[in-house]
DNA sequence: CGCGCGATTGAGTAATTTCAAATCTAGTGG
DNA sequence: CCACTAGATTTGAAATTACTCAATCGCGCG
């Protein structure tokens, strides 16, 4: 799992043996399982999460009671309440396990120490934010262009092992339609 | 406006004046008109930019050629079709001027070189990149759990001076309805 | 004064949601 | 190995919502 997470990083940057060891020093591993919770509305939050194993899911809950998911993380992904973490204010999402995961846990202030006090993971992380915020661009565009149908193709080509791990009413509420609509869409096929 | 750009960046870190000099003369000012693309699908795309005057918005169109705007950029912003740039592949977006503007232009080459040769400047374009991921989050919250008059409401409260600049079929096109549907909404009162 | 762009309004249509019920599936305990 | 149950998926029908298309209105600019 270290080397996996080694690797993880290596993607970006090249590390030595002393310069990776102390990097993965500010991490502290935590198992979890199903349905367990790591936020909640109101929490503080001081984590940044890397994914070792197993799946989670980000969600807010609508004033009618319905999820919908901002995100999923499946092994080799980072996910928190990010709002929360980087203001400094209380979360507004849910964060849980959708089956038993591993995580790497990184504190916001550990992650500053790191930055300052070694440049190669500073760009690291500049690089991973830029791409995550392409990602979510084109998630918007997504949202924006395309019809249900489409969004549920472009994710199935985008992200094909979620679909093994994740019920599809979780799917439906990452693509912002209702189960029985995203159901219709798959048995009328194209 | 070169004083403006300087408080922009000292928003989040403190310069010397060389510092400051270093980092502007890789900046390139360019004066913009209404209706002037910077970019168009099947570019490539090399600079960033930043706005200095005016307004711009970034879109795609769809199938039905109906426009979907990812992004607009008023004095402050960062725009440019960031997947292109840094994928190093052909814009698929539009980027235009609403109305008469200026810019700043920064190469990707050129930012990647400020960032290695000046800590400082690096550490600032990771907090902006983590502050763009953050808003694109809660865009994506938005338009998942909100209707769209809530949605006409949050933006209203986070960018009132938009309203000023940007006709309301543009907001439509931003928030995802028809403007047949906004005009609808806003005359229902709420 | 007239043109053109943007905003509004109306009517008919298409798509999605809601609510309810039926069906299917995988994991559990007997 | 089978029956049972909880969760997940599917289906039906009615109701809601948003869309399209067309026409009209309003206003600023030339």
């Amino acid at each position: 799992m270290k080397s996996f997470f080694r690797q993880h990083i290596e993607k970006i940057i090249s590390l030595t043996d002393e310069e990776f060891d102390f990097i993965y020093s500010h991490f502290t591993p935590k198992k979890l399982r199903k349905h367990q919770f790591l936020i909640e509305p109101g929490d503080s939050v001081v984590n940044d999460y890397f994914v070792l194993s197993g799946c989670l899911k980000a969600y807010q809950l609508d004033k009618n009671g319905k999820m919908h998911i901002l995100q999923f993380a499946m092994q080799d992904w980072w996910i928190t309440d990010y709002q929360a973490l980087y203001k400094g204010i209380n979360a507004t999402i849910f964060l849980d396990c959708i089956e038993d995961s591993e995580v790497l846990c990184l504190s916001l202030h550990d992650r500053e120490k790191l930055c300052s006090e070694l440049h190669k993971i500073e760009f690291f992380f500049r690089k991973k934010s830029n791409g995550g915020y392409v990602a979510l661009q084109q998630r918007i565009l997504s949202l924006l262009t395309s019809s249900a149908s489409e969004r549920y193709e472009q994710l199935l080509q985008l992200y094909p092992q979620l679909f093994q791990k994740v019920p599809k009413q979780l799917i439906a509420a990452y693509l912002g339609v209702s189960r029985e609509t995203l159901s219709r869409l798959h048995s009328q096929a194209k």
